[in-house]
DNA sequence: GAAGAGTTTGACCAATTGGTCAGGATCACG
DNA sequence: CGTGATCCTGACCAATTGGTCAAACTCTTC
């Protein structure tokens, strides 16, 4: 493999090369490796206090690195935060994504909300990230509301207001549906500090409560009469 | 009235006197109106940036006082923070209070969502400055959460279930259920500009959609077969 | 209107924080 | 093993931030 001479690499190197072009197999072993561990501890950090709560120290001492080094790989904390939201968006938005329109319209939206629940009890963190960005007003994210999950929103509540027409469901508003299990199962993520205080569950127990609870809701509500 | 001299007032003069005694009766009229003027911008900052992404600054320009006179009346920021957590709890918890044993259960329920609707409608701050609390660990309330809250939500619970026994409500988790009521509702004050991005509705119209939606969902959930 | 309580401010401070930089250490490869 | 690219660090910096303090101003009350 040839190695690439990097124009301009004093300053803000890998940086927009990650942003630029995300192929990891362009980068050394090394890079590799503190990449990942930067963002893996970003994601710890910030998701724990949210951008401004975070510090740069705190990400670099959870990633084993100096400061100074750290910021070898981003050029800046706002670069960090940026590269780990475009690394999670699509596996945030996936469960959505598979929403189709093949199956029992039912069946299929209680699967999406067993899966988002999953997500809820498997990626705490990256649910509380994007609970942190978008209760404090999106401020990074907007574009992203704005652009595609908004498109992909009004895809799917096209597809459920067509259940609905067909009376394969009941005709429940889509965009609210969709809110309300957003709500429901990344309350658990989100608040689990809050579910856990009230219920001192053992384990994660209280997930299979959950999941029994979220199913009849949403069976009997989208049941057709 | 009589003036009382208040001991050791150096230092920490009316945020002990103002959490200690919130007498408002034993306030003057310029502490009466930079209280309140503080609290005010307290709930502004802190609801839209966190507790440590608010800054001391903020909170003295939007109640139009200097840094050091705000720490005239309060004497950290934590103290503020508390004051207004304080100040607050009661209002936030109203809502679950008032459910009550009279009445048809399912109307009571649907009628405690709607109000939990209109408080995110009307107090988005409020449900903010909990919401940036809570998801990032409860670190200023986990008191309040494994105290009076735990207590309240465990003696609504029992009702819940005690209506189930009767028949008078599908047997449901009475804790999942309370969670869900909290999610739906507070989704729209915590997450409003994921809300309003996707929507991109006039005026607050959408909240009576949603109110559609939310009576619907817990109606049919709840009506016992 | 004097006196003392109550209120306000500018100047200041130490700690934290995001970020820079020059140079040294290490690695890959011919 | 030499050389250039890559990686890493200690020292440093300017801005921000929570908080202090002495002094001055203002309001109430006698």
């Amino acid at each position: 493999m040839e190695r690439r001479a990097v124009k301009d690499f004093g300053s803000l190197p890998i940086t927009e090369f990650s942003m630029v072009m995300p192929d990891t197999a362009a980068r050394t072993r090394i890079q590799e490796k503190n990449i990942s561990a930067i963002l893996d501890a970003a994601l710890d950090v910030f998701s724990g206090a949210g951008f401004r709560g975070a510090t740069l120290d705190q990400i670099a001492r959870a990633a084993s690195l100096s400061k100074p080094n750290l910021l070898y790989y981003f050029k800046s904390k706002e670069a960090i935060h940026r590269a780990l939201l475009s690394e999670l968006l699509d596996t945030w938005l996936a469960p959505l994504r598979t929403l189709d329109s093949g199956g029992e319209p039912v069946d299929e939206i209680v699967r999406y909300v067993m899966r988002k629940l999953d997500m809820a009890r498997e990626l705490p963190r990256e649910s509380r990230l994007f609970a942190n960005e978008i209760v404090q007003g999106a401020p990074h994210i907007f574009d992203i509301i704005e652009g595609p999950l908004t498109t992909l929103v009004d895809e799917k509540a096209a597809l459920i207001r067509k259940w609905a027409a067909e009376d394969r469901i009941a005709a429940v508003d889509p965009y609210h549906l969709i809110f309300s299990i957003w709500a429901t199962t990344q309350h658990y993520a989100d608040f689990d500090a809050q579910v856990r205080g009230i219920l001192r569950p053992e384990r994660d127990q209280h997930f299979d409560d959950a999941a029994r609870f979220l199913t009849h809701l949403y069976r009997t509500a989208l049941t057709p009469d």
